[in-house]
DNA sequence: AGCATGACTAGGC
DNA sequence: AGCCTAGCCATGC
């Protein structure tokens, strides 16, 4: 049974969430992607918003590495009161580095496959 | 059907 | 170099 209505955005299938959920699965440990990296990987390079979407959906529910998913400056997006220390400090656990400016070097943890 | 929200991105000034 | 605007995708009311 593919219902392909699902209710809540991803019905079991190609959707574009479970593309961008699986892409997100795919980032290896210690290293960090972007919103548009994701999106791409999902086949919307331009659905930025949309991770952020699933995130929210899916963020405590799904065990998706959503630490791993920053901004293209390779800054933490997250509001200081939401999380955003906490995903500094699960990224501090996987290896990957913060200049004083509390920035990621993308050339070093950026996920390059 | 339209407007508002969300952890975005790229381009222009 | 920094701020602003427009574009994009999906969901909820």
């Amino acid at each position: 049974m593919k219902s392909s209505t699902g209710k809540c955005g991803q019905a079991g299938g190609a959707t574009l969430a479970e593309r961008i959920k699986r892409a997100i699965r795919r980032i290896p440990r210690g290293r960090v992607a972007s919103y548009g990296q994701i999106a791409a990987l999902a086949g919307h390079p331009r659905a930025a918003r949309a991770v952020v979407w699933v995130l929210h959906s899916s963020s405590g529910k799904a065990k998706l590495p959503w630490h791993r998913v920053i901004n293209s400056r390779g800054t933490i997006s997250l509001r200081p009161r939401c999380g955003y220390e906490e995903q500094r400090a699960r990224l501090m656990a996987e290896g990957v580095a913060f200049d004083s400016e509390g920035r990621v070097d993308l050339r070093r943890h950026g996920w390059k496959e």
